[in-house]
DNA sequence: GCGACAG
DNA sequence: ATCTTGTCGC
């Protein structure tokens, strides 16, 4: 009669019988950002030529990528409602940071899973707000989150959220992958084993033949995949492309940066 | 009914 | 997210 699974997938995702008012509101804006997510290129940069390869040609965009942007937050082990949010800039090419900017806030709604845009954004945005407000030469081109983007059980997740209120390209990066559209774990070792070739970039696509994002070896060394995904005004292709490039370590450096300096105010401060 | 569930 | 020591390797 009725498929099961599309029932459970539909219900799992779209109901809302069984949350909270607060929940239904953020469920409402969510809805209602993602009308304005734009998931393709939409940027006047281009990326520089990698070493050994010819510049494209008809690419008559003067600007190259050079102000990468990372953000996270940090929490104190005392009191889990405090947390440090952190923005860094860096040099796209050499991986030097060349701003940094943290702030120190209590926070005082909860982390639940599909929601963390509404506990972790209003202090990322405005320390991107400081930044623009001032016009500050090292304002970020591209943005790196700590956080999925459209690898979310709406489509739209931290990355997205935090793209599409500051109109700024942003990229998607997990460190653990969300489950969704029946992309488990055990799934994703399953595309591992069917890639025909030893790839380090696997597709995430899911039951309803969606593609949400990609899996990727980042480093050698660990095994440990990290979980990539579009934000906003970003091609799938290009936010795989911007990670692999900032990849010194499992992380993208922009990120890792922003999480090492969160931590680090955090633990200088009282 | 139970488990899973970004940070 | 956070709790935690040493250890192996470039």
């Amino acid at each position: 009669m009725n498929d099961d699974k599309e029932a459970t997938f539909s219900e799992r995702n779209c109901s809302t019988e069984f949350q909270s008012p607060q929940q239904m509101d953020w469920l409402r804006i969510q809805d209602s950002l993602k009308r304005q997510l734009i998931t393709e290129d939409d940027f006047k940069w281009r990326l520089p030529p990698k070493i050994n390869e010819r510049e494209k040609e008809g690419s008559n965009c003067e600007i190259l990528l050079k102000y990468v942007g990372g953000v996270d937050l940090s929490f104190s082990k005392e009191d889990s409602s405090i947390a440090c949010g952190a923005l860094v800039v860096l040099d796209f090419q050499t991986l030097k940071v060349v701003y940094e900017d943290s702030s120190i806030v209590r926070l005082h709604i909860p982390y639940l899973p599909g929601f963390l845009a509404f506990r972790e954004a209003p202090v990322l945005l405005e320390l991107l707000d400081k930044m623009k407000k001032n016009a500050h030469p090292f304002y970020p081109q591209l943005l790196m989150v700590d956080g999925n983007g459209l690898l979310h059980p709406r489509g739209f997740g931290l990355a997205c959220h935090i793209g599409v209120l500051a109109d700024l390209p942003t990229v998607g990066v997990g460190k653990n992958l969300h489950h969704v559209d029946g992309l488990t774990q055990s799934r994703v070792r399953e595309i591992r084993q069917a890639a025909d070739s030893p790839e380090n970039v696997l597709p995430l696509i899911g039951d309803s033949g969606c593609t949400w994002g990609a899996a990727i070896q980042s480093s050698q060394g660990s095994l440990k995949p990290i979980f990539i995904s579009v934000g906003h005004r970003v091609s799938l292709a290009t936010a795989i492309e911007t990670v692999k490039m900032t990849c010194r370590f499992r992380v993208p450096e922009p990120i890792r940066q922003a999480d090492i300096r969160s931590r680090e105010r955090l633990r200088n401060h009282q």
